[in-house]
RNA sequence: GCUCGUAUGGUGAAAUUGGUAGACACGAUUGACUCAAAAUCAAUUUUUCGCUGAAAGUCUCGGUUCAAGUCCGAGUACGAGCACCA
């Protein structure tokens, strides 16, 4: 029989057999394996599905022989844009489609030998599973979480159609290339926002990868600030700002409102008004590429209205811009240029004074200190492009010119001063003033420790005149002219090289450290700060503590035929009223013809008979929501459905979801990390509030698999021919070969490229399985010699397929077959053992084989013991370091003390080499891992 | 710009707690079997050198340690996601 006959042969066995169904309430431990669905495209399986499908079916193969009662489904994420359009094209309904779609899928996966339970099998499209979405958006809409709202969307005027980010990306419409806009329509909504506390909580009580807890924190983007009111001036207007950094109140120089800010109009003055209306309307035109276009030039106009400073009753300007968003935080700020880049952008390009409120800290801090100010001057020669500096020699090293300001001196004519005196040149013109820096050092001349405030300046030689130095001076340091490099190999002290940064990049001072000019926050850090001024805001009611979130509601609106239809109604005389529950499912219409209307509208709107019906409240006509549900929508709880699939009273029975909990394993790609999961939380989180399912969070361990690029380290695609078709490779070498190489081709979170001659690789690992049985001597038990092996073998192969360790499984399993291989024979449980650890990775052979033996099917088989006591080896070969560098091996048996070893170690001839006539300053054995011999070098 | 990830031979990659770097494969070279090829088996394969030995070596620089791919600090390159989130 060739490989092609035996896979058919098992695949029918256990399909005959239900050998993989899931009972539920079963009485053996229940565990639930869950892969993300695909969407059935017309491309077919991909190379990297198969991947993904093959780690957790070994995983769910090997759970089974533990004695679990694995649930391990698979169903079809079958809505969606591509359909649709297919369909459109070829004058046919997309369920015609997606049905041929899924066929060819299941067929895949099946020559495959996953172990799916396929009795559960759904698709998203199923007017038996989308009833229950359906009645879940009920849900949602009942309790007052879902609601209409008017919001921006992404809109092709070429194509007639509403698009979705994806393939908005650029402000490029994907399908024909012209621009986007953006256009305003009503959608219905999600109230996601509300959960955003309970999504961030609820990750401490799941297993998930840290880099996916990580994704799902960053989207949810908390960040907590102050309202802070500040009031208009000459007016009796006031507008709310959102700050992270109200520690910077006394550095404000000016406010910006979004242009959209419903008090822009109120509070602009007549001579501003044109300007402000040009601007608005440019705003309003502007697509979304030119809106997150990087390096784009901060842009703005001035109100003419001032705004109070409610610390310091300091008047200053109000502006609009677009670079502050409407839809985050108050879509108004308070702009500090000193701390924060945009404003410092901004401020630079419209000549607003910059105000330092922060000092950084540099050097380390020393409980004794004399507090003194002082300047460092840097001084630029542009004709050379050098600058000047004093190199010290041993006393200092190279430094720029630095001194302490005088009594009674300002620190401008203090940095002229010294640099004067120390070099000579006087002619300066000063450039800018540079941020002040928080110094710590200690001075070894005077033995004492000093804070100081440093003042920088950047000046520019005007012209060479000199004056002499005296020779006494002369003799301690040189002047010299450097160039970059030299300043960046040569100046080694931190306060001046912080100076030079802030010199030639100027720039806001985004870190930590001691607050200025800021009256009752002076001295404090950041964080200090930031906590006194929220008590001093909400002590005088000028504002308070308040928490933001990037995460934004869930709109839940698509204008699309294909996806689950709303099932909601709008009735002239009642409003919104939603179907009766009884009603449900609300079917897509049956109809082949369908075209994309002008305005924007999902197709079904021109479909009258769908959309006229009546009101479930009064019964005067009515119409339907045209909008569908998106992607999203069925896939956030279809894991639920798996659990009780055919339930046709419930969307699932609380009694089954008590009895699996939760899905013990989900894996799915790196891309689907953030938005998926999330919107799947959320989902069951609603689910769980209202009663329906019995846990918060229903998914445990997610784990994000790698990508399988082709064999040019590029993403598979058609356009770089570089596609490989799993079917190809069924039939040339076999579905166990290719389950194996795609487990053993790296780590399994990684992205790995393909490589066919790996593959052949792995197609030798399986005939040398294969030949290995004409080695069997009819005998039972293990053979002696290779106990310790086989009982190390099933502890490594168990615990790396239960721990993403795929390829090491593999390698472990390469290493016994090539052990047994160098024996003249094995007994028929030393093959049997290694057909069982091989079987999940390579089902259809290993049962083969194990069936010619006469042993019942693996797949109906315990997975073996292994006996801890006989995996310990009882002597191991050691490294001899001598100073950390490997002189010599030695073997030793684990109850040598360490004076055996010693002695046995110091007899060894090349170590005896090393060791002639040098002292042994320490002996270091770590048993079991490594000797260690320190000596004294010559 | 921000966040995250990655960096080890010609290639894919191993290296539980810091403890003999390169397991297991691929490719290459040589040999055996063969009329020949395929398959199989055996051997070599990190680099350099004065080759029975030695030195260097896990992106770069610095640190901690008896000992660093692994820990700490600074930086570079590549990849992914998000992008004016105050």
């Amino acid at each position: 029989m060739n490989f092609n006959d035996i896979e058919k042969k098992w695949q029918k066995y256990w399909e005959e057999n239900e050998t993989f169904k899931a009972i539920n309430n079963d009485s053996k431990p229940p565990y639930y394996i869950l892969v993300e669905f695909p969407y059935p495209s017309g491309a077919g399986l991909h190379v990297g599905h198969v991947r993904s499908y093959t780690a957790q079916d070994a995983l769910a193969r090997l759970k089974r022989m533990q004695g679990y009662n694995v649930l391990f489904p698979m169903g079809w994420d079958a809505f969606g844009a591509p359909a649709e359009q297919y369909a459109i094209k070829n004058h046919i309904h997309p369920k015609e489609a997606v049905k041929e779609n899924i066929k060819t899928f299941k067929r895949q996966m099946q020559s495959l030998g996953f172990s799916f339970d396929w009795s559960r099998e759904f698709s998203t499209t199923d007017p038996l599973y989308y009833r229950w979405t359906q009645w879940q958006f009920l849900q949602f809409y009942k309790h007052n979480m879902a609601y209409k709202a008017t919001v921006p969307v992404n809109w092709c005027n070429t194509c007639k159609t509403v698009l979705s980010n994806e393939d908005s990306a650029g402000g490029i419409c994907e399908r024909c290339g012209s621009l986007v806009v953006q256009k305003e329509k009503s959608q219905w909504m999600l109230k996601m926002s509300d959960y955003a506390e309970d999504l961030l909580k609820g990750l401490d009580d799941t297993n998930f990868a840290e880099k996916v807890k990580l994704g799902q924190i960053n989207w949810i983007g908390k960040s907590v600030g102050a309202h802070v009111k500040f009031k208009v001036y000459d007016s009796n207007e006031e507008f709310t700002v959102f700050t992270t950094r109200c520690d910077t109140l006394f550095g404000v120089t000016y406010c910006v409102l979004a242009p959209e800010h419903e008090l822009v109009d109120k509070i602009t003055t007549l001579s501003q008004k044109e300007e402000v209306k040009s601007y608005k309307k440019a705003c309003t035109l502007k697509n979304e590429l030119e809106r997150t276009e990087l390096n784009k030039e901060k842009t703005g106009v001035f109100t003419g209205a001032y705004a109070i400073n409610p610390v310091n009753n300091e008047k200053i300007p109000i502006y609009i811009s677009d670079y502050v968003l409407s839809s985050y935080g108050t879509g108004a700020i308070m702009a500090v240029p000193a701390h924060d880049e945009r404003d410092y952008e901004f401020a630079k390009k419209f000549n607003i004074p910059i105000i330092q409120v922060l000092e950084e800290e540099t050097g380390s801090k020393h409980s004794d200190e004399t507090f003194k100010k002082s300047i460092v001057a840097i001084v630029y020669d542009e004709k050379n492009d050098k600058y000047l500096t004093i190199n010290w020699h041993e006393l200092g090293g190279r430094l720029f010119i630095g001194g302490s300001i005088k009594d009674n001196e300002d620190a401008i004519s203090c940095a002229i001063r010294e640099v004067e005196e120390e070099t000579g040149y006087k002619n300066l013109e000063l450039i800018r003033e540079l941020p002040k820096i928080n110094h710590h050092y200690y001075a070894y001349n005077k033995d004492k420790y000093f804070n100081i405030e440093c003042t920088g300046f950047l000046f520019k030689l005007k012209n060479n005149e000199q004056t002499s130095l005296n020779l006494d001076e002369d003799e301690k340091f040189t002047v010299e002219w450097v160039d970059k490099d030299t300043i960046a190999k040569e100046i080694k002290d931190e306060l001046h090289l912080k100076t030079y940064s802030y010199a030639i990049n100027p720039t806001a001072i985004l870190s930590d450290g001691i607050h200025i000019n800021s009256e009752f926050l002076n001295g404090l850090n950041k964080e200090e700060a930031i906590t006194k001024m929220i008590e001093y805001l909400e002590e005088k009611r000028l504002g308070s503590k308040k928490v933001n979130y990037k995460m934004r509601d869930w709109i839940f609106s698509r204008q699309r035929f294909w996806g689950e239809p709303i099932p909601m109604i709008n009735c002239p005389d009642c409003g919104w009223v939603p179907m009766n529950e009884s009603d449900l499912p609300l079917l897509l219409p049956d109809v082949a013809e369908y075209v994309p209307t002008d305005n924007g509208e999902s197709p079904l709107a021109k479909i009258s008979e769908w959309v006229n019906c009546k009101c479930p409240k009064c019964g005067k006509d009515a119409k339907r929501e045209t909008d569908t549900m998106p992607n999203w929508a069925g896939s956030s709880w279809y894991f639920l459905r798996f659990m009780d699939a055919h339930n046709e009273e419930e969307f699932a029975s609380m009694d089954a979801l008590k009895y699996w909990k939760k899905v013990d394993w989900y894996n799915g790609g790196m891309e689907h990390t953030a938005r998926h999961l999330l919107y799947a939380r959320f989902w069951v989180q609603f689910l769980y509030n209202i009663g329906l399912v019995p846990n918060k969070e229903m998914i445990w361990t997610r784990v994000s698999h790698g990508m399988v690029l082709g064999s040019n380290n590029e993403k598979m695609s058609k356009s770089k021919g570089n596609v490989i078709n799993p079917d190809d490779i069924v039939k040339e070498y076999g579905a166990d070969t290719l389950r194996v190489y795609e487990m053993f081709m790296g780590d399994y979170e990684q992205d790995a490229p393909w490589s066919t001659e790996s593959l052949k690789g792995c197609k030798r690992f399986i005939d040398k399985i294969i030949r290995l049985k004409n080695k069997v001597i009819d005998e039972e038990n293990y053979s002696k010699d290779l106990e310790n092996i086989i009982h190390k073998s099933i502890k490594k192969v168990l615990h790396d397929t239960t721990n993403l360790g795929y390829n090491t499984a593999i390698s472990t399993l390469m290493i016994l077959a090539n052990t047994y291989d160098k024996k003249d024979h094995i007994t028929k449980e030393d093959y049997h053992l290694l057909l069982t650890l091989l079987n999940p990775y390579a089902p259809h052979i290993t049962e083969e084989l194990n069936e010619q033996l006469g042993y019942k099917p693996i797949c109906e088989s315990k997975w073996p013991e292994y006996d801890e006591e006989k995996t310990l080896d009882n002597s191991k070969v050691i490294g001899i370091q001598i100073n950390g560098k490997l002189r010599g091996e030695l073997e030793v048996t684990t109850d040598e003390n360490e004076l055996e070893v010693k002695e046995r170690c110091l007899k060894l001839e090349n170590i005896k080499k090393y060791l002639d006539g040098k002292d042994i300053i320490k002996f270091i054995y770590i048993p079991n891992k490594i000797v260690n011999i320190i000596i004294k070098k010559d």
